[in-house]
DNA sequence: ATTATATAAGTGTAGATACATATATTAGCG
DNA sequence: CGCTAATATATGTATCTACACTTATATAAT
């Protein structure tokens, strides 16, 4: 569908007004697609985000400092979704040898096999369009980079 | 910024799964400013986008639903919004003619001159990056459709 | 060593999001 | 007409976001 037709308006201004708010609507849709696929591991997007960072130093703990260095939404509250998961048994908190102010999260063996199974849910809605190319990929993460610059 | 250096990590399995990601980081940065220059104005980014909708239709007014197709993100709840602009004197509440179940939106004086004001802070936010030519901008916008495809 | 400053995690709160449900009104159809 | 279904808005609720503040600990400075 064109962005014209999801929010029911004539032409824009400009492509590059349009872009941005492209933008804002593909994410939207990538975000509310993946919300649903987690539905059912009774999971929420933040949620399965700091999953997937841990799995990423797996076994190895992380600091929540690290892991909200790694989310995409700065704003996001660590210690609050580390609550959530702590309460279904999917990560738990150590204390750290090094300095005392730091908590180590780590994903348990449950945390693992249901971040595995939603996982498979949640893929084809991060990586699908086949009909998209690598070059085209490539081009289109320049473009990201120039429309809204960062620092 | 590039992407890697935002969300600290190494590389990523393809282009196309960091286009995916890169798209919810840039949709965030904008969401970001634009909440931040409409901060002075008292103003919440959907209650901006509302009354940018009824302006477009200005002097009429409109349906709730209306306003709600014309929305990006589509769960937004617009008789919530809708109470907080008033609650402002920022748009009125009026009874439709045609339906006594719809109710209509229009803009008042107050509203108007708010908005113009606050949108001469958020614009150089939606339509910057000068280095973006509208050739590029509209491939974007062809490489976004098809990375994110909807029905 | 003592005090100030910085850092890490956690907590409090207002408002927003997502979604289910309620209420009122209109349209459709026998 | 009288009943059912559909539509439009509003409300209720749990969770999330954004951001300020607190607490605990570590580092730096004099």
């Amino acid at each position: 569908m064109k962005l014209e037709q999801a929010i029911q308006t004539g032409k824009f201004s400009s492509d590059k007004h349009k872009a941005v708010l492209n933008i804002l609507y593909r994410a939207w849709i990538v975000k509310t697609k993946i919300s649903n696929e987690l539905k059912p591991f009774g999971m929420s997007h933040e949620q399965y985000n700091v999953l997937r960072i841990l799995k990423g130093s797996y076994p190895n703990a992380m600091r929540v400092k690290d892991i909200g260095s790694r989310l995409i939404e700065k704003s996001s509250n660590v210690p609050r979704i580390i609550d959530k998961l702590e309460d279904k048994k999917m990560v738990k908190r150590l204390a750290s040898p090094d300095d005392n102010r730091e908590t180590l999260i780590s994903l348990t063996a449950s945390g693992i096999k249901i971040l595995e199974a939603s996982t498979r849910s949640v893929q084809p809605n991060t990586i699908q369009s086949l009909a998209l190319t690598e070059k085209e990929a490539a081009t289109l993460n320049q473009l990201l980079d120039k429309i809204i610059p960062v620092e």
